[in-house]
DNA sequence: GCGACAG
DNA sequence: ATCTTGTCGC
């Protein structure tokens, strides 16, 4: 089975993504998807949804259900989550402009996280936000706090508090911009929480789905 | 060898 | 991510 946990596989497949990268580009932006899964044991409860860029009116809201093919192994996040993703993104009657993924993207070792994975799997341009740290050194700069490549010292995610008593949040590139043009486009996202508006809204219908088994229609 | 390690 | 009780604070 082609979907079976193999960690040379994956490394492999990862490190030949890295060529892909140029075949996205940023346009404007109207429609923005967000998508989130959530767990119970091995089933997955996947949510992705449609945004309008302004008035982050959501117009479109789909959920998928089924069992996880591999585990959670840090750095190969992507192969658990992305067929929730990918099942959601055949049923957007519009295909996003942006899409807004949970987790990182070039801020990974391999500059593959599973924003730049399904990214490129979708062919848009996409964003990753993650919780928590996973690759890079912490750098406070005048402009904001980084996650810097420890080699080359790129800039990785800024590390953003939407206020100042928050924990913070990494915006990293998925795909297809430049770091500055992602947070200049997700900080128009809050509303006042942690996280961008979207992103929040599909990850409490996710967790509905797992606790209560609500369906989206 | 040991610890760290998105969701 | 999920498991899992009470508890401190606005």
């Amino acid at each position: 089975m082609d979907t079976a946990w193999n960690r040379e596989r994956f490394l492999k497949a990862q490190e030949a993504l890295r060529n892909l990268t140029d075949s996205v580009r940023l346009g404007s932006v109207q429609w923005v998807a967000a998508f989130d899964v959530s767990f119970q044991g091995r089933r997955g409860y996947g949510v992705g949804a449609l945004f309008d860029y302004e008035t982050l009116a959501m117009s479109e809201c789909y959920s998928v259900s089924f069992d996880a093919y591999v585990p959670y192994v840090p750095t190969f996040l992507a192969f658990r989550e992305m067929p929730y993703i990918l099942s959601i993104w055949k049923r957007f009657t519009r295909k996003p402009d942006l899409m807004l993924i949970d987790g990182h993207g070039l801020s990974h070792p391999r500059a593959m996280g599973i924003a730049t994975q399904a990214g490129l799997a979708c062919r848009t341009p996409s964003i990753g936000i993650a919780k928590k740290p996973l690759f890079g050194l912490e750098l406070q700069t005048e402009e904001g706090t980084f996650l810097v490549h420890p080699e080359t010292g790129e800039r990785l995610a800024y590390v953003y508090k939407h206020k100042p008593r928050f924990n913070p949040v990494y915006i990293s590139v998925g795909v297809g911009m430049d770091l500055s043009t992602a947070v200049n486009v997700v900080l128009k996202l809050f509303r006042g929480c942690r996280e961008p508006e979207p992103l929040r809204a599909v990850h409490n219908v996710s967790l509905n789905e797992g606790r209560i088994g609500l369906h989206a229609v």
